[in-house]
DNA sequence: TGCGTACTTTAGCATTTGCTTAAATACAAC
DNA sequence: GTTGTATTTAAGCAAATGCTAAAGTACGCA
């Protein structure tokens, strides 16, 4: 793809073919944790994953806490679903969304360091 | 914001503005979290992430294993040097690109799921 | 000083994202 | 059934993203 490719000194074919065989090895977790990373890491999406670790929340008690449209609120929470980071449990017409186990070894680490954040120390 | 508030039967302000304590108590943490992800939940940073918990890179060969012009590797190199996940170090005039010790607590354990990868077993 | 290499930056563009508004669906109560 | 509530979906749009192509910068070497 590049027309000019580098003449360099310490890195040979070998080595880059070296690195593109690691790379190949782990796509497919490496693309799956990518969708992953990019959902969580939309601030909104953030803020709803870290709530629904602590407890199942309502589409509308989510869109009251985010002051956000619960239109808006659904549409996140649908990426979250399709991504299999969340699931949705129908109780009347109210609709219950908690943290899918699928995903849980990627994003509870995560969201453990937000819940051991120390409080910003008065000034 | 939303027109028609819900009328719960569980929820009520109190535990809303629980949940909004929550939330601006980790707001710092979570926004610069939320930062960190988005850049590693791009495909082809993520990739250049993981090259580089291994060794130093130039962009160059980046772009050799990533198979990517070299334009469009610096691009998201400099979006991850000014994430600060990333740090640049000028040799002549090449450029390693090294992982940046700053965000290492939250990359490490991501990448590290990577590397313990199996290889797809043959079928 | 001039040329070549490694890299960065800019401009432009197609695609994606995340919202708003409005309509559609699902269910509960009457 | 009808009405009302909770949620989803669709359409539209401004802003952000990620690439290409081309120009600009920095450095090494003759």
């Amino acid at each position: 793809m590049n027309s000019t490719p580098c003449v360099r000194v310490f890195a040979n074919a070998d080595h880059i073919q070296q690195c593109q065989a690691r790379l190949t090895r782990v796509a497919p977790a490496l693309s799956s944790l990518a969708a992953v990373l990019a959902l969580a890491g939309n601030e909104v999406r953030l803020q709803l994953l870290f709530l629904l670790a602590d407890e199942q929340l309502c589409v509308c008690d989510l869109a009251d806490v985010l002051r956000m449209t619960v239109s808006a609120v659904s549409q996140h929470l649908r990426k979250l679903k399709d991504g299999g980071l969340v699931t949705a449990r129908k109780v009347g017409q109210t609709v219950f969304y908690s943290l899918n186990a699928e995903h849980l070894p990627v994003l509870q680490p995560l969201l453990a360091r937000l819940a051991t954040t120390q409080p910003e120390p008065a000034q």
